[in-house]
DNA sequence: AGTCCACAGGAAGGGCAGGCGA
DNA sequence: TCGCCTGCCCTTCCTGTGGACT
């Protein structure tokens, strides 16, 4: 029985190796690998390399704000100028990127420095340092180093709504203290109402420059599509459809370049793992199903136990308004949920949260997309938020799935 | 016009785990 | 070892809110 396995698996294992496959080379398709030319971003990249140009002649550049939506090329094309601006001075200029989105990385004040400093081989341990130590670690590590350094906070917005705005402040103010160093700041945002938020002092020194970036159209997307899929695809394994179809999906998203990149790629894996010789449009179909209950559940999934406890509650609420209700009626209500929770959770021996913080696990399903909550008011019968699931029937049962197994 | 409901959501602070330095 | 600092998760307390009802 054994041998027979061992012979099958073997079989696979050569197959594999023997089929040419259909990628020529995946590290193309990745939206974090840059090109040596950046398509239909001609003008946004010189307006960067405008504002940062004045570094060359050692002169100070301005603190910039990029704006724009998802994948419309704001961090690739930052990436790009900053790779061409070290190359040109010899490596003379220190850049620190840093993504303020990555959770327990740089979503606190705290960790954002403490990474800060990683990316200047200075390392400080998670937790225990007063904050003003690692301000006085990083002004010494940046002073040490005699240059320009230019801070890229990609995804600011969500640093922002999180600590506030006080440690850009410090950070605009680091230059005054230093006597070798300059420090540049490159803020890139897609939450267009960031600025406003912003205290007047910090506006005025953070956003001396304003750099917006529009979405791709479709045909735009299509050519990004093209250039990417011809180094990273085979000859003749592409569709012509198929790439079309990505391109025409990610123009539906507002214009998402990484969303269509991350499409042709899964399509192309779906296509191998298929045995079959071209992607095809089926295929992009396929992998724009597979993405979306991927994402879902893995953001379920990586869930702490109580927020999975909340979102079980409003699975079981939803399936039973559904049946009660003959399909007719399938909204719940804050309250309604609470209750069920409630309920789940002394039958789990789990200790209950308030409702207070319940409130605040509903809304960050919310901003996960997992479960729409829109604030409705009832008249007299007070202000409460309706609560709809945001998954296809397909996906609903793949995270009911998991979640039975921890709560049933 | 005033009242009332059922929350939303801000602010403050408690408790815990963990690191640092005297 | 102890005091002080941090982040994180949570509770408690409070004010604000929109529209139906009186």
């Amino acid at each position: 029985m054994i041998s027979a396995i061992t012979a099958s698996t073997t079989n696979i294992f050569s197959q594999y190796t023997q089929n040419e496959g259909i990628f020529r080379d995946k590290k193309f398709l990745s939206s974090s690998f840059i090109p040596q030319s950046i398509l239909h971003r001609e003008q946004e990249i010189q307006q960067i390399t405008a504002v940062l140009a004045p570094i060359l002649k050692g002169y100070s550049p301005n603190n910039v704000f990029i704006y724009g939506t998802c994948g419309t090329g704001k961090t690739i094309c930052t990436r790009f100028v900053l790779n061409q601006l070290a190359e040109i001075s010899k490596n003379k200029i220190t850049t620190i990127y840093v993504n303020c989105k990555m959770k327990k990385v740089a979503d606190t004040e705290y960790r954002l420095f403490s990474q800060m400093l990683k990316e200047l081989n200075e390392f400080v341990p998670d937790t225990g340092l007063p904050t003003d130590v690692l301000y006085r670690r990083f002004f010494a590590k940046i002073e040490e180093r005699k240059t320009h350094v230019i801070i890229v906070l990609d995804e600011i917005d969500a640093l922002l709504k999180k600590v506030g705005d006080e440690f850009l402040y410090n950070l605009t103010r680091i230059n005054s203290e230093l006597s070798k160093s300059h420090i540049s700041i490159i803020g890139i945002t897609n939450d267009l109402s960031c600025r406003d938020h912003l205290d007047s002092r910090v506006k005025s020194s953070l956003s001396e420059e304003e750099i917006m970036f529009k979405p791709y159209n479709a045909l735009q997307l299509r050519d990004i599509l093209s250039s990417r899929a011809k180094m990273g695809f085979r000859e003749n394994t592409l569709a012509d459809g198929a790439l079309s179809k990505c391109a025409a999906l990610a123009a539906q998203e507002h214009g998402d370049a990484r969303r269509a990149l991350d499409l042709l790629r899964v399509a192309g894996e779906i296509a191998e793992r298929l045995g079959e010789n071209t992607v095809q449009e089926t295929h992009v179909d396929m992998a724009e199903h597979k993405i979306n209950i991927d994402r879902l559940t893995e953001a379920v999934r990586s869930q702490p136990k109580q927020s999975q406890a909340v979102l079980y509650s409003a699975i079981v609420l939803d399936r039973r308004n559904k049946s009660q209700k003959k399909w007719a009626d399938s909204r719940m209500l804050t309250g309604d949920l609470y209750d069920n929770y409630k309920a789940l959770c002394e039958k789990n021996g789990l200790q209950a949260l308030t409702q207070r913080r319940v409130s605040d696990l509903i809304s960050e399903l919310d901003m996960l997309g997992i479960i729409s909550a829109k604030i409705i008011s009832k008249g007299r019968h007070g202000r409460t938020r309706e609560i709809t699931l945001e998954m296809t029937e397909n996906t609903l049962e793949k995270v009911e799935k998991l979640l039975v197994e921890r709560f049933e």
